[in-house]
DNA sequence: CAGCCTTGCACAATCGATTGCAGTGCGAAA
DNA sequence: TTTCGCACTGCAATCGATTGTGCAAGGCTG
């Protein structure tokens, strides 16, 4: 029977009663200090066949207290940014499987005030792990923290934190070649206008990353940024065979608004634009035409921030920043620049 | 600054030397047990005031020693079944603020077998809530657990635990009486193969709430259930004018492949075939034609499924079992049954 | 057979809090 | 002046573990 918080619960005196034998033999016997402090076979054995036959388990705040660890880490992030939700859970699932298996646990950290911070202190949380935050609250709260920290997907000029973010120019690179090859240049990078934050680093490395590789193309002038609604970016820039006929969206949330959009008005994908997206997330292969993407390596993020975080906690090693490759998942939605000029169905 | 595993870390002892009065006093006047235990107000004012100046924070561990209760509670979910994934975030937020305001925190129980319930008495968790679990391996188990547990859409024939499920055959119900005020008839229930095992109760409602809402209406000869790829129930079933009209899918994830097969096929929706799918994820108002939708209340059952737990951790009541209403979000996938016969293009 | 080293274990302090109970000091009553 | 009582606080035990140190046996040597 597994018990929470049980009034029975066993406790390390109740299994040294049960065989005879001191509290302190017992803990170093289950610890695997017999060496250490001499126990002997016979007594370990003892102890070892008592604890499993009581069903003790130690109690996790009594072991830790002594300890300055508590073996606990807080991940805080914020479920409002649905463009990370496509990723979230691959990234959470990778972090646990690194962490877990360094006997860590995940606290979360829901709230984005002081409040969720002093969590670290109350929990004596051993590191706190900050998914993508780009909040100016939880920024502006960074350097009070004085605990191994590590960022994912935010890149802040501040090399007190560990910080894991995928190299978006590359990825973007990668994207725009691949476009370039197929005829296209006029292009245009797309977001769906929300409160866009200066601490919003992802956007900004992206979006940097588009007018870094149109300018070195010396297509600076038929590059066009947006981060606002799908109409009003539909009916500001003209898309299409006479217009810009290739769109690089922020996230898979803007490919799947601006696909339906552009279906709707009746413009062919890829014949007419082109789309790219970035994050491999649902339902980027589940769309017809499917996305072309640049796999954001979500599990490899979480994987590395992990690794990061126990560096820290270890003393290992100082604070390090990790960039990781993105790589172009190639598709349906990608396809040869249209002629232009006579464009299809032009608008409703 | 705000530390975690501080080597530094001010405790009550630090703020009672620092004003000269002794650690009891200070603990009470930091509780508010300043009437009870008659502490002057001069007293607790220092106290007060010292202990904001040395920025003092009760060490957690310490403080539920004593107390039988943890004030942390573990969440338990398999990341690997995507079905959810569309609705977990918005599910662990409504969660995370019911729990928060009672002062309790979430620990992540990332493991599906009996190390992850150890997680339970070893942090003397003080209950679970478990989302969605439907392998055999935590069903197996969970007869075992002695502490107050919630099952979030999991229905078990079983009232030791509170379980909070969504009213599948009402939402079922109106799917299908949407579609039958269109004339459809013939109707298929489908879900991507995976497997499906005993223990998948939702699974198991939704079909059989379809199957017991066709046979009211005199039409289970029509009825096809499918658990298979989409290219194998597509070249099963026949869908369309001539064949089935309507399909209501198991969930978002086999609504988008399903469409994205339709059109491959050339089939129109809905003119050709009508499509209804459970939960209001993204991307179902994004796709074209956007998807009409069983609205699963996933907020609202995190809300309720917190509450159930603290309820039991209280004490105040016997688990429970909730089933909370769907509703029908009407969008552009389904229409008028087609008259059959002269149906478009048949297959590729 | 005394002295010494090893082996094997128990005692008690400690981590940082909470809490029952025992004090201290003061004024008032006797 | 002694005593009683009340207002206020400190002492010490406790929660469930870990760990430094001390102390018995027992085996060995000389």
């Amino acid at each position: 029977m597994i018990k929470g918080r049980s009034e029975t619960s066993v406790t390390i005196h109740d299994v040294a009663r049960s065989c005879g034998l001191s509290s302190s033999t017992v803990s170093r016997a289950l610890n695997g200090k017999h060496v250490e402090y001499r126990i002997s076979d016979k007594a370990r054995n003892r102890v070892l066949e008592t604890a499993d036959r009581l069903g003790f388990k130690a109690n996790w705040k009594a072991k830790t207290l002594t300890d300055r660890r508590s073996f606990q880490v807080g991940i805080l992030f914020q479920a409002a940014f649905p463009e990370f939700r496509g990723i979230f859970a691959e990234i959470l699932t990778s972090l646990n499987n690194t962490l877990e298996a360094a006997g860590y646990h995940l606290l979360f950290v829901p709230v984005h005030d002081e409040r969720g911070l002093q969590l670290i202190q109350q929990h004596r949380l051993d590191g706190l792990i900050l998914c993508d935050p780009h909040s100016s609250e939880i920024h502006s709260m960074l350097h009070q923290i004085d605990a191994p920290l590590v960022l994912l997907n935010h890149l802040a000029p501040d090399t007190r934190y560990s910080q894991v973010i995928p190299d978006e120019e590359q990825g973007m690179r990668l994207a725009l070649d691949h476009l370039f090859a197929f005829g296209h240049e006029k292009i245009a990078f797309f977001r769906m206008g929300r409160h866009s934050s200066p601490t919003h680093f992802s956007l900004e490395r992206r979006r940097s990353a588009f007018n870094t590789v149109m300018a070195e193309r010396g297509l600076a002038g038929s590059a066009v940024t947006a981060d606002e609604s799908v109409d009003s970016f539909l009916s500001r820039v003209k898309v299409g065979p006479d217009g810009h006929t290739a769109i690089v969206t922020y996230s898979h949330i803007e490919a799947a608004f601006l696909l339906r959009a552009l279906l709707q008005k009746g413009l062919r994908v890829p014949q007419d634009v082109s789309l790219i997206a970035y994050n491999n997330a649902f339902p980027m292969d589940a769309l017809f035409p499917a996305i072309t993407v640049i796999d954001v390596p979500a599990s490899k993020m979480g994987e590395v921030g992990a690794k990061l975080l126990l560096e820290q906690i270890n003393g290992e090693s100082k604070p390090r920043h990790v960039t990781l490759p993105e790589s172009l998942i190639v598709r349906e939605s990608t396809g040869p620049a249209p002629r232009g000029g006579s464009g299809p169905i032009a608008r409703l």
